[in-house]
DNA sequence: CAGAATCCTCGGTGATACTG
DNA sequence: CAGTATCACCGAGGATTCTG
């Protein structure tokens, strides 16, 4: 990026990385949380999943976000192959946004991740409440 | 956060965003993101699951990471249950960390991610291709 | 309606030095 | 060896305005 802020956040994980072998896994997961890592990117996903969305509808649905931040994230998903942009030349100017198959699949991989969430959200928590009460000073 | 950068990143999706049933799958996909979105949250979780790991050994292992980042890495991990800390009160300080059972499930997980990216890495770099070759200003 | 352009803030991250 | 403390940087994200 030769100017300031003008476009797409980066999402690039330096492939050149990923060598080691087990680190390779991990590289090969950052590259994925580059793509829908972004604070909006599963939402808008999901959302465009559930079947194809406006812009304005979007705004509305995934509430909080800006205006600048869900065009950026759209242009990313767009450019990632998971988001068809189509525009009608209506003369109240529409555009669609449809998910597509690879995006679908990828729902279906997310899955994973929210049942895997949802089994230990208790062991989570309960992790979070020990370790908030360690003694602070075991000098004492 | 009162002061100005005392402690771990934030990592705190909040919880009351999540209602909207359609949304509420990506409120907690992002709630796993938040434990594991971090940029060397899953080298170091691998790491672990590999085998027990000392602190000099990762910040060998995963290259590039600051002793800073690594602290606080694991520091999170352990909060949320996926790492357990074991110090050893040898003359030398020893500390090892060890992956949870619920970070292997976690894992399994991931490891489904690995799939679909391997299986699209073509078509999300051919969507790139595609996207890049778009013309700039069509009004001409 | 659907963006593009601009400016600004904040917190995640890195580099370095110090400590038990 | 395994951290903690402090400072500085910069890029993602937010708010606002302008346009076709």
């Amino acid at each position: 990026m030769s100017q300031r802020n003008t476009g797409v956040p980066l999402q690039v994980t330096d492939p050149a990385a990923c060598a080691t072998n087990l680190l390779a896994e991990a590289c090969t997961v950052r590259q994925v949380l580059d793509h829908v890592g972004g604070k909006w990117s599963v939402s808008i996903l999901l959302a465009a999943i559930a079947g194809p969305v406006r812009f304005s509808h979007l705004e509305r649905m995934v509430e909080g976000i800006s205006r600048r931040m869900l065009t950026l994230t759209l242009r990313n998903l767009e450019r990632d192959g998971l988001l068809i942009r189509t525009v009608y030349p209506t003369v109240p100017p529409k555009v669609e946004y449809t998910a597509t198959e690879m995006a679908r699949e990828l729902h279906d991989t997310l899955t994973g991740l929210i049942g895997w969430a949802e089994r230990h959200r208790a062991d989570i928590a309960a992790a979070r409440t020990t370790y908030d009460q360690r003694p602070a000073d075991p000098a004492a």
